[in-house]
DNA sequence: GTTGCGAAATTGGTCAATCCAGTGTTGACA
DNA sequence: TGTCAACACTGGATTGACCAATTTCGCAAC
């Protein structure tokens, strides 16, 4: 597209060219000729093919490499991300440790969203998404005395509802949000207490999303979120909320 | 569930020059040696500090601006990126061209989180946050002829609600969400329909939160959207969801 | 003909030195 | 005392080279 010319405020006709280098490859995927999966051309006939250097191709793939939509193997390639979409948590994590986000505020947006997709996922009823969330109850309830085990069951449900609600965008912005929390949970939940009612709590949840019952899924998962955001509170005291994942740009 | 030996996760120890950059500077704001408006160290210096060259630092910094944490200005310096907590759109506008995000999977996402935001809103009843939000509310009566403006009153309000709600992260989400409507409603408002109908319901919404009603405010949003939602599936009918904002790293 | 292995080509990762382009400061001059 | 031009500083970008991991492919052995 030709620069238009009615641009309201900073006349930006000079383009960064590291910029230049994200937005080619935006458009590339725009277009359809990228997507997930696919490999890239290297960096050298990148650099060619738009006029820049070597350098600034590379500074516009980190860049992209940070919004999570590249992967660059050494002696491979660059690569579209595959898999499921995913917003990485490197972006929120330097948020709230720059502006000091509180767990309560973190536990009040992550209620907003998972009650919402609770909701959504109870009113959609996909048949074929309650199975795993089954799953992981009844793997909760097996690890009653294993609460690292446990939370791997914990946050695999809360993934498997976002996921029920049949919205990638829902998805992707629950698991940013829950992976500020679990990252630190790790740690502490090894003195963790009531696993047995946690378990039956996501039973509860469990049960109305199957039964179909929207309100009763919204309100379940609101009491569930309520008491666990307590009970977290009571096991670590003041810890700063910014606590950074060990791999801050791309985590598993 | 065994995965092929290319795609593991757990490559901890082997850290990239790149990513020790970001860690270095996540580590300083972790410590609080560094907060927003902060200038950091110029290049040079945190290339011989971290023992590393200089373009392997540049390449941490665009990974940082890309995730929103920095601003460079040639000349000046390198500063931590000031103001209101922000997600920038870029990760979530990639995210919707790769995996074909539907307009209506983003518009629901956006319910759940305004809804939410109403109705934390109301629940809290800050009188500080009332003004702005009434403010836009009247500047969206004054220009029911002015569609260009009337939107930029939509906007605000919308921002104003969630600020409303007290609640840094599901600002900074809602922001980021709404960006990726909001970019390219700017193109289709024009044709737009029946902004008298539209400032009542934004009005609706202020009175049920501004009388601290909650489930009131949440549902007089909840039908906004909806209602909005459809309207714009009118307007355009089926682009593609993936369209990037003129800029993608941050925009104003 | 098939298989195994290793050398070579490919590709990302890093470094060094150098120059350019804005920015801010400072000190000389009016 | 006030102005403004020169200068040091800082990020932006380039060239060229080398290293390391991966892939590819041909050659030799079976």
């Amino acid at each position: 597209m030709p620069d238009n010319k009615t641009r309201d405020e900073a006349p930006l006709l000079e383009i960064q060219s590291a910029d230049q280098v994200v937005r080619h490859i935006a458009l590339l995927i725009e277009r359809g000729e990228l997507g997930p999966g696919d490999r890239l051309v290297p960096e050298r006939e990148l650099a060619t093919e738009l006029g820049v250097s070597r350098p600034t191709v590379r500074a516009g793939l980190h860049a992209l490499a940070a919004m999570g939509v590249t992967e660059s193997r050494q002696g491979a390639g660059t690569f579209i991300t595959g898999g499921p979409p995913r917003l990485g948590a490197g972006p929120l994590s330097f948020l709230a440790a720059l502006h000091g986000f509180t767990r309560d505020q973190i536990f009040e947006a992550r209620k907003v969203l998972e009650v919402g997709a609770a909701g959504l996922a109870a009113e959609r009823g996909l048949a074929d998404r309650l199975a795993p969330m089954a799953e992981e109850v009844t793997g909760m309830f097996a690890t009653l005395t294993d609460p690292q085990t446990f939370l791997v069951h914990d946050v695999r449900f809360h993934r498997a509802i976002a996921a029920a609600s049949d919205n990638p965008v829902l998805l992707a912005l629950v698991e940013m949000v829950s992976s500020l929390v679990y990252e630190q949970r790790r740690m502490t939940v090894e003195h963790a207490i009531d696993l047995k009612e946690s378990a039956e709590m996501h039973r509860r949840i469990y049960q109305a999303i199957r039964d179909r019952d929207p309100e009763r899924a919204r309100a379940e998962m609101s009491i569930h979120l309520e008491l666990a955001r307590a009970a977290q509170a009571s096991e670590q005291l003041d810890l700063p909320a910014g606590v950074f994942p060990s791999k801050v740009v791309g985590a598993s």
